[in-house]
RNA sequence: GGGCGAUUAGCUCAGUCGGUUAGAGCGCCACGCUUACAACGUGGAUGUCGGUGGUUCGAAUCCGCCAUCGCCCA
């Protein structure tokens, strides 16, 4: 393409086709290690398979392809590796719903291995599909080594990570309340649980004391939303304390009231009367329940006919309910804290699927639903119904399948945090990992500090099955624990041959069941031990059908998709990585975890520093999401806008705050308009156009007739500034380059450049150095405003305005002094394209590049002092060092006062509104220094401002008729001969000298605060003294002026 | 309930060490297709810096309390 042919607008397209095929081609994304460079390494967060990538994650791969480019040009052996989670629920959950609605079919119906070949594929379709997104923004990810966490290399750094915790004796088995999803069949974790309320009730029942004593009472009354549950009952529970207990709560209320807004006092006081009506009328009763629960004695649990006894636990809070409460350890999360507590039985009464199992006795096979009628009637018929309140209940609901939540109790492996998580404390807190922004390392070490043991097994199909072997011919989820280690290789199946042989390969792990006097044995087996698992399975073993958590997996992957436990040399030269960039929401549940196993794997942190991004929500502060119908795919961001706006854009938004807000349009599809997204209207299948009437479907439609509307993309306008940027600088670019004929490279000396090269100059050493501070320090908005202040506003705005001149040669009216001016000025001006074009590449690859090869057809050579050839690449070229002898505050003083004129004339220009043709006359009254200065750039004047100057200097009259314009230092005059529209002149300087005086009074009120003068640093106190002088001889000016265009009125 | 953060122009956001006549982009108004660019140019208008109390000669900035919103944790 020649370069007059260039487009106007820049085609983002085109050119993202083009160049990350070449990229791809070069090998430039590859990494090896190399002795001679230092390594630069960034492991992805991967992205689940789940779905597609949305602007979250388009943000957080933003930010890291910034670094590893411009890490790349600095000289680092740069790696960015690239890959993609299995994410175990989310996955088999959207896979099994699709086979469910699709094709009729459960989980169940395919088996094992049938589903597991299903979720592969979908894995194989939406890894392609997140990889080929990535591609799309142009991410310079080493595809060579792209990793996926079920993959063999993954896999087998889990399995030795297994089995090194599990023969350190960090693996334990272990009960545990889960929320159970009786649709799924499985567990499901407290983030994937939704709380809804729903209309239920509290029912009062009568639990009858066994042999009441006189003065006892004859039965306790309990209450309970879920009566069900009392089939499971071990204990009931009345306070230790009943009366301090009531006291407590009463002393808290009256504080809470003394510091009350007034409208809450009332229902405060309400409740203070409660509690004192409770004293009077409940605690004899409480505190006799008490006496018999220390005596040990017992209450008939009805329907079951089961004795438990009566029990003092602090879970029993006297200002609630009846004052007693019931205890079903195995299902209800603080029942089993008491269970623990008070050492009691803990019985499970409910099978898998939600139905009662056999400890319900003659409720066995009911579904929940059922039971609770029948025993709600069951009690009554017996009398020991009391009451029955509405009541709305929080009820909890799996996000999976919708259904109530059920807790239950069940058998888990975990894995013992105490010294793991202090080991990843410490990390932080002696500042081997630097979290940025710094407020985050709180949550994190408060978090990692309850040293909560983490449950690791799940019970899917679709992840790392646990590695681990057990004879039993069930599973049960009601036995106890009680390991013992001194059991080990007694197992009469396993010879002593055999242990020998696999010593190291193989660990035991005992259990005993006291209960039924059996004994679980658990073999762990190393990775790579197929005749190890073949033998124990010969031998009536099974393996665990639980998988591993997900963040099991993630936890490894700073060192698992370098080949650990293989030394390699990848391992070896890249670890630990450089950082690790994320968002705030998984500093628990993945930072913490990959410090941890880094520390414990490896012996060395995974990454010294932590960067946490930003956010991004809606314009309504909401996070965006599939399922609210605000989420923005940043394909359709790509389509619209491009990918280099894509990108720059959500850099300029990336500041150190927590969130991005955004609002969110639908684009019309067609008429183009963006249309504001609402509450309303985000949720509906089709959306009628404000600009053009006709209807467009969204996400939502289902409908034949919906989906046959073409659809409505989501986008934000908040990608046109990106946009309109990277347009500016492409037409800075052919503007550029179409005056580049005839350029010969060659050294530039200081004496032939002009006062605006050697601003320009300046300004860009200083910018090099922000921008390149500013990446140090994860100050993305920072480096992007930055550049984008510098692009447009001084190297387009000015520089190019004024290159203009000394380029079109003598033709152009211009003094054109010396052969040499317009070669100066195109090596100049390719030089510092060149450099912008290196700064903006890791925001805006694909452009950069676009132009970068454009440049090397006409100037390959460049460089002011030794020009030398461009790399072939800008991907390539070598960063930008800000040349600190470039800049010149001097020059930049003087420059910026030639701006204040220029547009002072501009300002007189459209606010009398003549005509862009016609030209003025102006004059600047100012010192002998200044007038100096700016008479060189008289040029200037006429080209950018249309105007001609009259004079310069302190003896400068007014014209008779003027309009002036008060800088510092200098006041400016615009010969209005003929042109002035006096009445809106005389309108406008009233104003100003009203503004003047308000200023001055201000001033001067302050100036005479004896404290102000007395106290403040003396140079604060002579910059006032001068404003105000400054502004006093402003007043007089203007009304200088004011008087004399009254006077010619 | 605890923690973190936000609140500045109609919208989205900057604002360094406490001292500025408080800025930018979009939008708005006026003028202009001047051979890089109308996705543009030139200029303009727009603010009780959430409220309140304090520290200070001086507060958008530091501290206390309150309000609203968001996120995380129980």
């Amino acid at each position: 393409m020649s370069t007059p042919d260039l487009p106007k607008q820049y085609d983002p397209q085109s050119a993202q086709k083009r160049w990350y095929a070449f990229w791809e081609e070069k090998g430039f994304f590859h990494s090896e290690p190399n002795p001679k460079k230092k390594p630069y390494t960034i492991v992805i967060p991967p992205p689940n398979v789940t779905g597609a990538l949305h602007l979250g994650h388009a943000l957080n791969n933003t930010l890291q392809d910034i670094l590893i480019r411009q890490k790349r040009m600095q000289g680092f052996e740069t790696l960015w590796l690239p890959g993609t989670d299995h994410a175990g629920i989310a996955t088999q959950a959207v896979v099994e719903r699709r086979l469910l609605t699709e094709e009729n079919v459960s989980r169940h119906d395919l088996g094992r291995q049938g589903l597991v070949e299903r979720i592969w594929q979908w894995k194989n379709d939406y890894e392609a599909r997140i990889l080929g997104q990535l591609k799309q923004m142009g991410c310079s990810c080493d595809w060579q080594r792209t990793r996926f966490t079920l993959d063999p290399v993954c896999a087998r750094a889990v399995r030795e990570t297994f089995f090194r915790l599990f023969k350190d004796g960090r693996i334990y088995r272990g009960k545990r309340l889960v929320n159970w999803d009786t649709f799924l069949q499985t567990a499901v974790s407290d983030d994937e649980v939704f709380h809804d309320p729903v209309e239920g009730h509290f029912w009062y029942f009568h639990y009858p004391i066994i042999d009441p004593q006189p003065g006892e009472p004859q039965h306790v009354t309990l209450a309970t939303t879920r009566p069900e549950t009392m089939l499971g009952d071990t204990a009931v529970a009345v306070h230790p304390d009943p009366a301090a207990a009531l006291d407590q709560a009463e002393k808290d209320l009256k504080e809470r009231l003394a510091d009350a807004p007034a409208k809450e006092k009332p229902d405060i006081q309400a409740q203070i009367d409660e509690v004192q009506r409770r004293r009077h009328e409940m605690l004899p009763m409480l505190e006799k329940l008490h006496d018999m629960a220390v005596a040990g004695r017992k209450v008939m649990l009805p329907l079951l006919n089961r004795p438990i006894p009566l029990v003092a636990d602090e879970w029993a809070k006297p200002e609630l309910g009846t004052g007693c409460v019931k205890i079903t350890p195995a299902h209800d999360a603080n029942d089993y804290e008491v269970g623990l507590r008070q050492k009691l039985p803990m019985i499970n009464i409910l099978n898998l699927d939600g139905t009662l199992n056999a400890e319900a006795g003659p409720y066995k096979d009911l579904t929940v639903m059922d039971a609770r009628e029948r025993v709600v009637a069951d009690m009554e018929k017996l009398g020991l119904l009391e009451k029955v309140e509405d009541r709305l209940i929080d009820l909890a609901h799996s996000d999976r399948s919708k259904t109530p939540i059920e807790p239950l109790l069940t058998d888990q492996w975990f894995v013992k945090m105490d010294e793991l998580a202090q080991t990843a404390i410490d990390a932080v807190q002696d500042g081997r990992v630097k979290i940025i922004p710094s407020r985050y390392a709180k949550g994190y070490v408060d978090w990692l500090s309850e040293k909560r043991d983490w449950p690791i097994s799940r019970q899917l199909w679709w992840g790392h099955q646990i590695p681990v072997w057990s004879k039993r011919t069930q599973r049960d989820y009601n036995i106890d624990k009680g390991i013992d280690e001194t059991d080990s290789y007694t197992d009469v199946d396993i010879t002593p041959g055999l242990k020998k042989k696999f010593k190291n390969h193989l660990w035991p792990q005992v259990i005993r069941q006291p209960e039924t006097g059996t004994t679980i044995r658990y073999y762990c087996i190393r990775p790579d031990n197929l005749e190890l698992e073949a033998i124990l399975e010969s031998a009536g073993y099974a393996r665990e059908e639980d998988v591993l958590d997900t963040w099991f997996s993630s936890a490894l992957w700073p060192h698992s998709t370098l080949g650990w436990p293989e030394k390699t040399a990848e391992l070896g030269y890249y670890y630990p990585t450089s950082v690790l960039i994320t968002s705030r929401d998984i500093i628990t549940l993945w930072v913490a975890r990959m410090v941890l196993t880094g520390l414990y794997n490896m012996g060395e942190v995974p990454f010294p520093e932590v960067y946490i991004h930003p956010k991004i929500l809606d314009g309504y502060g909401e996070g965006m999401s599939k399922s609210k119908g605000n989420g923005v795919d940043p394909i359709d961001v790509m389509d619209k806008f491009g990918a280099d706006a894509l990108r720059f854009g959500l850099a300029y938004l990336t500041t150190e705050t927590q969130d991005i807000r955004m609002p969110v349009d639908f684009e019309c599809p067609h008429c183009g308009k963006l249309m504001e997204q609402t509450k309303e209207n985000r949720i509906k299948p089709r959306v009628k156009c404000k600009a053009c009437g006709k209807e467009f479907s969204t996400q939502w439609a289902e409908k034949p007739e919906d989906k046959a509307l073409p659809k409505g993309a989501v986008v934000s306008d908040r990608f046109e500034l990106a946009r309109n940027f990277c347009n500016k600088l492409w037409n800075a670019s052919r503007f550029t380059l179409m005056n580049l004929e005839g350029y010969t490279p060659g050294k530039v000396t200081d004496d032939e450049l002009c006062i605006e090269d050697k601003w320009i100059l300046s300004r860009l050493a200083t910018v090099t150095q922000t921008v390149t501070d500013a990446l140090a320090e994860y100050r993305y908005a920072d480096a992007a405003r930055a550049l984008y202040d510098f692009a447009w506003d001084e190297f387009c705005s000015f520089y190019v305005e004024m290159a203009k001149s000394r380029l079109q040669g003598e033709g152009s009216g211009f003094r054109v002094q010396g052969s040499g001016r317009r070669t100066t000025a195109q090596r100049v001006l390719a030089h510092i394209l060149d450099t912008l074009l290196r700064l903006l590449h890791p925001m805006i690859p694909f452009l950069t590049e676009e132009v970068w090869q454009l440049l090397a057809e006409i100037a390959l050579e460049r460089g002011l002092e030794n020009p030398e050839k461009a790399a072939e690449s800008v991907m390539i070229a070598p960063w930008p060092v800000g040349d600190a002898k470039r800049q010149d505050p001097e020059i930049e003083a003087r420059f910026a006062l030639f701006q204040e004129v220029l547009r002072a004339v501009r300002d007189v220009r459209m606010r009398q509104n003549v005509p862009p043709k016609t030209r003025l006359a102006f004059s600047v009254r100012c010192d002998a220094e200044r007038a100096k200065l700016l008479r060189t750039m008289e040029p200037y004047f006429a080209s950018m401002a249309g105007a001609d100057s009259t004079g310069w200097g302190p003896d400068v009259i007014p014209p008779a008729l003027s309009a002036n314009t008060l800088l510092s230092g200098m006041e400016v005059f615009v010969d209005l001969e003929g042109l002035i529209d006096v009445g809106a002149e005389i309108a406008r300087k009233k104003q100003e000298l009203e503004k003047l005086a308000g200023l001055i009074k201000a001033k001067e009120k302050k100036l005479e605060n004896k404290n102000f003068v007395d106290r403040a640093p003396t140079d604060v106190v002579q910059k006032e003294r001068d404003s105000l002088a400054e502004l006093q001889g402003q007043y007089e000016s203007v009304q200088a002026v004011l008087e004399q265009l009254h006077s010619t009125k």
